[in-house]
DNA sequence: GCCGTTTTCGGCCCGACTGTTTTCAGTCG
């Protein structure tokens, strides 16, 4: 079983426990417990057979949970919760997926009404069923049917990169009131998540009734969810279709609190929660307004007063996680974490000889204008058939075509590369002399992604030893780590690319940052030479450069641990 | 349920807003 997956238990066992009414800090156990294990680099399986001792190594992990997570590694279930699940049905698990209704309401909606369905909530609140409960009213049963179209249509988040152009609209506007000295977005989204669920805005004003005002107005915003004096919360229209709306928290507050209301809104809780412990420890008070001794304000006009005064460098709000952070901080070795300038060469690009829509030469044209020095072409190798594959015949002529596009300009160079398939066999989808004419080659796996561990394994380690593959290339990382049913020895994978000398790609692609932040920080310490590329299918593909460097942010990365930062010869000599 | 350079018991981050209430519980971030 893999780490998501036991964190989705306990995830449900506190949803459970919690309709329950169980003790709050019993549950935050159980819900820290899920948050370590779903980040933590190593499977949890393996740690498991040498015993629950050793699983209480992992901070927030103690005799009971280590003895449950013993269970679950052996047995695959939790009885505990399968107990729970007899009781508490299903339908009731989800009302605590309704916005403005917790653990309180739903556990009165099942014990008082016997509800177990959403339908069946909805028919109720229809009613005027819902509106009779005590605590309950006829403001709740409105909240209730909106809630549940909202359900309904907004299981998913939304990409960083679609909501950034929402955000900076809005920022523009806020900015251009008289009122308003400074604007900045906060939350999920200033920490660069690869999905962001709902989007924070702060802003200083002298008059905070003229921003909340603007913001209402504002062409993107459907409606007010709720105002007050510092705070208002409004739901976005979709900027297009299937789009989820999105609501955005604006919070108003004095110049004196920027620093410590940025940092607040920022994030990450779990940072914040260790913020604030810390600052108790250095008898100061931490909330949004700033830092206190008692009554008397110490700092708060910018994060890095606030960091200062708990005797904290400035930590960027990509590593705000409750990860490495402080230990870094504490530590002076908080990396200066790469840039998107930094990089000088994409590595990983289609063009129309597969399933691109640009020629070779205009997507060099395309590299050069965004001030690239290198670019390799990987087009697809024949197995993937329904992208017109390349064989080693087309393959060879391909590159002939490359090689006739680096005579046609100039100021950058052109790498003859393949994003070669590995077979479900295990070998690569190109004989070993064709690979062996490449520049670059990108290995992948495409298909077979359901086979069993050891032989999603066996192919990684295959391409990982072939001395012609460059690179482990893009949906790798997503097995390692993340796609169901293909759970891999993530330090086995790691070590061997380490051994060989093989690269490993974080990739831009929006939905295919398969080398997520977790993973790409544990190659890191593996040494392992990573880079960040595209994926580009069109001249207009380079754009998306910079969600792969958020990723590369999130995982620490500094300009020296990304291979394609250094000069064309220097990158060449890393090439194995 | 976890955790411990004051602790093996008694803590566990903090405040805003809403709705249903006459002083506060529930929810959210």
């Amino acid at each position: 079983m893999q780490n998501i997956e036991i964190a989705r238990l306990f995830e449900e066992l506190a949803d459970l426990l919690e309709l329950q009414g169980a003790n709050a800090f019993r549950l935050r156990a159980y819900r820290n417990a899920a948050r370590t294990l779903a980040s933590l680099p190593e499977a949890v399986s393996e740690l498991a057979e040498s015993g629950a001792k050793s699983l209480q190594k992992i901070p927030g992990i103690g005799k009971d949970l280590a003895e449950k997570l013993v269970a679950v590694v052996e047995t695959g279930e939790l009885p505990q919760l399968e107990e729970l699940r007899q009781q508490i049905p299903v339908g009731v698990v989800m009302m605590l997926r309704i916005p403005g209704i917790g653990p309180k309401k739903v556990a009165a909606i099942f014990n008082e009404l016997g509800l177990t369905t959403l339908d069946q909530l909805r028919e109720a609140a229809e009613m005027g069923q819902i509106a009779e409960l005590k605590g309950f009213g006829a403001r709740t049963a409105t909240t209730i049917l909106e809630g549940l179209d909202q359900v309904e249509q907004s299981a998913q988040r939304v990409y960083h990169a679609d909501a950034r152009p929402v955000v900076e609209q809005i920022i523009r506007s806020l900015q251009s009131l008289e009122s308003v000295t400074q604007v900045s977005a906060a939350g999920s989204f200033r920490r660069c998540l690869e999905t962001v669920g709902d989007l924070d805005v702060l802003v200083t004003s002298t008059d905070s009734a003229q921003a909340m005002d603007a913001l209402a107005q504002h062409p993107l915003v459907e409606k007010v969810l709720a105002r007050g004096e510092t705070k208002q919360r409004v739901r976005l229209s979709p900027v297009f279709d299937g789009i989820k709306k999105l609501e955005l928290d604006l919070r108003v507050v004095p110049d004196e609190s920027y620093g410590a209301a940025m940092q607040y809104f920022t994030g990450s809780k779990e940072h914040n929660i260790v913020i604030r412990r810390r600052a108790q420890e250095l008898g100061l008070k931490v909330n949004e307004y700033g830092v206190f001794r008692d009554q008397e304000y110490v700092a708060g006009r910018t994060e890095e007063d606030v960091y200062a005064a708990l005797g904290l460098p400035f930590i960027a709000p990509e590593l705000r996680e409750n990860r490495r952070e402080f230990e870094l901080a504490s530590a002076g070795t908080l990396p200066e974490l790469i840039t998107v300038d930094d990089v000088l060469g994409d590595l990983h690009m289609h063009t129309t000889a597969t399933d691109g829509q640009a020629s070779i030469l205009e997507m060099a044209e395309a590299a050069k204008t965004r001030g690239l020095k290198y670019i390799a072409i990987t087009d697809h190798s024949k197995r993937v058939t329904m992208a017109n594959g390349l064989d080693s015949k087309r393959l060879r002529a391909h590159w002939k075509n490359i090689e006739k596009a680096r005579s046609e300009i100039s100021g950058i160079e052109i790498l003859c590369g393949i994003e070669c398939d590995i077979l479900e066999d295990a070998t690569m989808d190109l004989p070993d002399d064709v690979l062996a004419e490449a520049d670059w080659v990108v290995a992948v796996l495409h298909y077979g992604l359901k086979q069993p561990r050891d032989q999603i394994n066996k192919r990684l380690l295959t391409a990982i030893r072939n001395p012609h593959v460059s690179a482990i290339g893009h949906p790798s990382g997503r097995v390692i780590g993340k796609r169901p049913g293909a759970d891999i020895s993530f330090n086995e994978i790691f070590q061997a690319a380490a051994d060989h000398g093989c690269m490993m790609e974080i990739n831009a692609h929006r939905s295919r940052l398969d080398l997520d932040d977790v993973h790409a920080a544990a190659a890191k310490d593996f040494g392992i030479p990573i880079v960040v590329s595209t994926d580009a299918h069109s001249v207009h593909g380079f754009g998306e450069l910079q969600n792969g460097i958020n990723q590369a942010r999130r995982a620490g990365l500094t300009r020296q641990d990304v291979a394609n930062t250094r000069t064309f010869n220097e990158f060449q000599n890393l090439i194995r």
